[in-house]
DNA sequence: GACTGTGAAAAGTTTCACAGCT
DNA sequence: AGCTGTGAAACTTTTCACAGTC
């Protein structure tokens, strides 16, 4: 790696800590398991990096660098076992465990995603939800009683919640995550149109269709994106 | 810019074919509109690369960076006028246009999007819904009424719809996408857990919560994420 | 004095290409 | 023969650091 000839000394060549799996690849993984899911179900018992890849659009190579993380999980000339390496990758990303989830905040969006049939088969239980507002407190939503956020930190505790769904208005949204992060919640999946602040070990997935949207329309003007000066308004 | 000395020869230094901005550049231009858009709701007048970073966790660095591909929008010693770069930002990103939007497939999901008022205040107009479904064919859902999937390719026209948000089930989705290519969609945002398949200029997002909370249990399991046998220490 | 804009260095990520196992 | 696993190369993205400007 150090193959620059100049450079007398010595030179840092690992760049990755020992042991650290970069998190382009993490975020990678869940892919693949829906991936494999799919191909189990439909009664494939072996596939190799090229099926994968082109399910997924992307290199064969990238697929076996990003397993190789892990470990070795095909066999040379033959592949990966469908089921093997799906429970393999499950096992990886704690998907084999059960997760208690609460969300929070029960309006339009809280209510869509409690009622939501998607979570479940994932081994994701949204088993509590909290909200402000004392007109929906014990209201019963997609199965589960809505709790007084006063009541967050008990229940968090008594049902060992670690991931929660934040679904409040923007301007409450960052309060709300650090109650979340006081009761011990590490894990938060925000569908706010906001950037929130936590502290080094919490992780925040952001759902923001708005942002999506409007990535977008750059590659749709007229003639293409415009060019830094060069073509300007359309 | 400045010592144009350029080299001797012909150097092909610049990786990126001239005039392109990477794709990551793009996708962090509407969270820095999103800032500018609340610094000057908040009446704030001239910010720096140090503020905006603050509020985005990225370093100053890299905002200049990025605001550098489309030109120079600062002055050296104050910062941005945040007025001036919230506007320069925005007709980059087409954001100065109003873009009509078609949602197909009007189910629980459907429903919720189509009443979601989050999207028109930034210049996104759901104007038309599909849905296969005749029972569903005539309804009135927030504001726009659902048509047959066979009317697409006409009103697609004759709005002037070039996004589609796609809200149908995973076993009609891939379909769906087809057909809205060949209406001329050039954007899709996809609410399905699939990985479409669309051609080389059409541009797809997903919105995939299930996705988002399988990448984050990895750092949950008990003891920080394991490692390949070993146990990595936390 | 303060802050931008930007080449150049560093860090990170993907792809290549091939030894080696089945 | 077919495909993995993996060092090394190629490429991309981020960060540094400082000249230049206000």
């Amino acid at each position: 790696m150090t193959s620059s000839s100049s450079g007398p000394g010595i030179r840092p060549v690992t760049a990755l800590p020992p042991g650290e799996v970069p998190e382009v690849v993490i975020s990678r993984l869940p892919q693949y398991v829906r991936i494999l899911s799919q191909l189990l179900d439909a009664g494939e018992e072996v596939t190799n990096s090229q099926q994968l890849g082109e399910q997924l659009q992307v290199t064969p190579a990238q697929i076996r660098k990003d397993l190789s993380y892990f470990g070795r999980f095909g066999k040379q000339g033959r592949g990966y076992v469908v089921r093997d390496l799906l429970r393999e990758l499950k096992q990886i990303l704690g998907l084999n465990s059960e997760w208690n989830v609460a969300v929070v905040g029960v309006g339009r969006l809280g209510n869509a995603i409690l009622n939501y049939p998607g979570f479940n088969p994932d081994g994701f239980h949204l088993v509590a939800a909290f909200d402000n507002n004392l007109a929906n407190v014990g209201r019963e939503v997609g199965g589960v009683s809505v709790q007084p956020m006063a009541e967050m930190a008990q229940t968090v505790a008594d049902r060992s919640i670690s991931i929660a769904i934040v679904a409040v208005p923007s301007a409450h949204t960052q309060t709300v995550i650090d109650q979340l992060v006081a009761c011990g919640i590490r894990a938060i999946l925000n569908y706010a149109p906001i950037n929130a602040q936590v502290p080094d070990g919490i992780r925040v997935r952001s759902i923001d269709p708005v942002l999506a949207l409007q990535s977008m329309t750059y590659y749709l003007t007229e003639d293409g994106p415009s060019i830094n000066g060069s073509t300007a308004a359309r």
